[in-house]
DNA sequence: AACAATATCAACCGCAAAAAT
DNA sequence: TATTTTTGCGGTTGATATTGT
């Protein structure tokens, strides 16, 4: 027993994800909301484990995702709360509803922690070799794609089209794929054939293959129609990660707190613009002075603020 | 210009918790 | 109530990109 080989099966892919798939996960997931990862490879054909789909569209293909550089203000929040809540990413990450636990960890990983360490060895000797994580060098056995030839695309481009509008994505990987010589033929099929799927309420955007590369519109806009806060069609497992736990207090609002992790909380997140990103920040201070540490003090707000010693390093 | 070292980030793995049966 | 199944989380790895020599 132990637990079921999720990713053990024979004949599940690994590694990075191509555009078709993420196409084929994308319409899946609109076409049956978020949730129910299980039945995602089975109902797709996508030689991926659930938790892979599931990892890659809450990671990459959600809506609301921002990605890229994070603003000092993110920085500074980042490092208080990870004073405050330890190496708990997805709490931390529903404090930043636009970034994902992933990402936090990466960058604290990557930036902050160096960061951190550097300026509290100032004082100190310093130095600080090459901490990082793993950083291997060695050759290794993925990368399946890269030797696929279709990697070509910039990272991050097809998530981007992806979230923009899933119609013209479809045009450009069809064109792409006309175009691209080297390109094997896919693998993956993103459904059988296109069927032009109905989608609700598709943006102003939709079918200018022009705008939405360019277009900051994601698709939760664009999709609003079809998944609903109360997770409708989703009928997915609802809160339970410990992230809702440390908000879910104090969301107030009935179906979803500012967890970035559920996927209610991601499809919360279509109906997140900017101003309702996250709970409110004089909830955040007063959630902060009862986790006991006495910081904040009263006027500075959580951004902009003064912080606990953390912060002192920046 | 070529090579090496380092940094960054996407993805995987195993465990634990929660939900379903 | 106990057991099984599914989902979510955090740590870690490995490939690629970037920078330095």
């Amino acid at each position: 027993m132990g637990r079921p080989p999720c990713c053990d099966k024979g004949g599940v892919k690994k590694g990075p994800w191509t555009p078709e798939e993420d196409l084929v996960l994308v319409s899946y997931v609109q076409d049956h909301g978020p949730g129910n990862w299980r039945a995602v490879p089975t109902n797709t054909g996508l030689m991926r484990c659930s938790k892979s789909c599931r990892l890659r569209w809450t990671n990459y293909l959600r809506p609301g995702i921002k990605r890229g550089n994070f603003t000092d203000q993110e920085e500074r929040l980042i490092v208080h709360l990870q004073a405050l809540l330890g190496n708990r990413w997805a709490a931390i990450a529903s404090y930043l509803p636009e970034r994902t636990d992933n990402d936090i960890k990466n960058y604290w990983n990557t930036h902050l922690k160096k960061k951190l360490s550097k300026a509290a060895a100032a004082g100190a000797a310093g130095g600080g070799g090459g901490s990082g994580s793993g950083s291997g060098s060695s050759a290794g056995s993925a990368g399946a794609d890269a030797k696929s030839g279709r990697a070509a695309a910039p990272k991050g481009q097809w998530e981007r089209r992806l979230q923009t509008d899933i119609h013209t994505a479809r045009q450009a990987l069809r064109e792409a794929l006309a175009l691209d010589p080297a390109a094997p033929a896919p693998s993956l099929r993103a459904k059988p054939e296109p069927e032009p799927e109905p989608l609700p309420a598709p943006g102003p955007a939709a079918g200018k293959a022009a705008a939405y590369a360019s277009s900051a519109e994601n698709i939760a806009r664009l999709l609003e129609g079809w998944m609903r806060p109360g997770g409708t069609k989703a009928s997915g497992s609802a809160s339970r990660s410990s992230a809702s736990a440390v908000s879910g207090g104090e969301g107030g609002s009935a179906s979803h707190s500012a967890t970035a992790r559920t996927p209610e909380g991601s499809t919360g997140t279509s109906n997140c613009k900017a101003e309702d990103a996250g709970p409110s920040f004089s909830m955040l201070e007063s959630w902060l002075l009862d986790d006991g540490m006495g910081i904040g003090h009263g006027d500075a707000g959580l951004m902009g603020m003064p912080l606990a010693d953390p912060c002192q390093f920046f």
